[in-house]
DNA sequence: CTGAAAGCGCTAACAA
DNA sequence: TTGTTAGCGCTTTCAG
């Protein structure tokens, strides 16, 4: 790799005229500007990261914290993350906290050894339970910006990105009831996250503005992963003509099973699921969506965090961004 | 954070006693030794990384390039090895090709320009069909070892860990034709990759010692996003007592394809998958499946590259490790 | 056994 | 307009 000393001996320069001329300091002559940057072209310079790390204090590194990597919305929202950031010239450091909080304490640390700019983070599942924000809460004295999405905690005064999940959800619940069902079931396997308590006040909200709020019926769960006995006596204990799963599993394994064991009463069910588009054709009739809009939120959630990385003036007020999911019948 | 600096102020001692105490010098007492650890405890010292990094040209850190994370098996694999870096010390920085030879390409030098110790990667699609292989062929010259896994190319002079696919669809296929079965068909969603082919021979080894090779029945696309439409035309057309799918996707499809459709034949059909336990639970009946064991590989991938990263001695034997999938039927 | 000093590659006063 | 220099935090050689 080429440096700046060797750059400079080339060129029969210092070491800090190259240095500024590639920085495009006011100081520096046009055609000396043109040669540095010329040679550097040629020879790929590329300043070294760690060097200017050690002078500098940051990074141009971002870190994101994922409660769940094989969640394929999570991965939605790191690509619109990655994207953006490449475009904008940071790299990008991924962690997983796989929903523990221990995990994400220790992911907190290692990004701020690596003197990242800032953190976009979804909390973990157990960090919520246990309302232990410290470590979030402290990078503020070592200033790096910090962006929530998705699960987001209001006690957290930071920037944050969410789908307006309640909105989301009425919105749906509505379409169905306009399509003329009215007996409609809720399945959750988020177990007692607030985007399921949002979730599920926007589908009673719609059943009360239409007036058939007795027609609740909850199906709700932790993790779907062995609830195929739940999902099958649910079905048989109960009628409704349509329902929708407010996570990304939930929808899939209801539909299965219904069309496997009650495939007569299955033909009059509408569904509709908050899945990925893609996994929308993992079933056969494909299922009804909502879609979250990863991508989206990732390059918001960035572009949020930029902003705060790049501004001088410390801007006080906190952005809370909320995006209203599309809806889509099959 | 503390630095070896206000250690040495705090304990009267100079700043090079105090780096050689850390790192357990032989020319260090023993009191000294444990005066400054001590501090540092308290202090919770930890080296800054970029005067490290600027320093001895290495970062304690390592590379992963997956081609895509929405792959459950790729984001277990990766589960795998941050595990063992985690343990081991070391930082992990994770690239997503999205099956993509530039992509690849800047990941490469990213990581480069990060200093890793090594890389462990599993290489795009565009990559293998273009055979150019020369952003990982130049890694050596930069003393960054390589470690590939899964999407394994022969061209590459380096350690890899890969499930036996041929042998893996063998067992498989054995295993369906000794409960009775067959006219089993295979599905691929996995167009050309090296991976289809080493498991469709398995399958179609198997058939041949069992003198059935007329009934090789192949329904092979490149991604299943959009071949409903295929499946259902593949499924009136064929007969068929067992399916086997070779991809993290299309059993699942096939299955609820065929549910919906043709009931009555689905009845006598027998399934199996290569996908993740999890998704298994998704279809009703669950799936029966191939267990790629991600974890393992990550952390037999991790353990490879550490002994390179370790030795001093080059050993020049390349290590190819192959895992024989196992198989469950529910 | 301990310390002084050089240097990794870079930036940014300050001097010329 | 360009160059000199100090210093970021660390390791390591060499001197004491």
């Amino acid at each position: 790799m080429a440096t700046l000393k060797e750059l400079a001996k080339s060129l029969n320069v210092s070491i800090s005229t190259v240095s500024k001329a590639l920085n495009d300091a006011e100081d520096i002559g046009e055609e000396t500007k043109r040669r540095v940057k010329e040679l550097a072209e040629t020879l790929d310079y590329k300043p070294n990261k760690f060097a200017l790390g050690l002078k500098t204090k940051h990074s141009k590194s971002i870190g994101v914290i994922l409660p769940d990597i094989q969640n394929p919305y999570f991965a939605e929202v790191l690509y619109g993350i990655e994207k953006a950031a490449l475009e904008a010239g940071f790299d990008t450091l991924i962690c997983v906290s796989n929903e523990s909080y221990q995990q994400e304490v220790k992911s907190v640390r290692m990004l701020t050894e690596n003197l990242v700019d800032g953190i976009i983070i979804s909390i973990a599942k157990e960090t919520l339970n246990l309302k232990d924000f410290q470590h979030l809460t402290n990078l503020k004295a070592k200033k790096i910006h910090l962006v929530q999405f998705d699960r987001v905690s209001p006690d957290l005064a930071c920037d944050s990105v969410q789908i307006d999940d309640q909105e989301s959800v009425k919105n749906a619940t509505n379409q169905l009831i306009k399509s003329g069902k009215n007996k409609i079931a809720l399945v959750s396997g988020l177990g007692s996250l607030n985007v399921a308590k949002n979730r599920i006040q926007g589908y009673k909200a719609a059943l009360k503005e239409n007036g058939i709020s007795k027609n609740i019926k909850l199906l709700e769960v932790d993790g779907v992963d062995k609830t195929h006995v739940q999902f099958k006596n649910f079905i048989k204990q109960n009628t409704f003509d349509a329902v929708i799963s407010i996570d990304n599993k939930s929808g899939i394994i209801f539909q299965n099973i219904m069309q496997h064991y009650f495939p007569e009463r299955f033909k009059k069910v509408k569904i509709i699921s908050f899945i990925h588009e893609k996994d929308a054709l993992l079933t056969s009739p494909p299922l009804n969506f909502i879609n979250q809009r990863g991508a989206e939120i990732g390059i918001l959630s960035f572009n949020l965090l930029k902003q705060r990385i790049t501004e001088k003036e410390k801007n006080k007020t906190i952005r809370k961004e909320k995006i209203i999911a599309s809806i889509n019948f099959q």
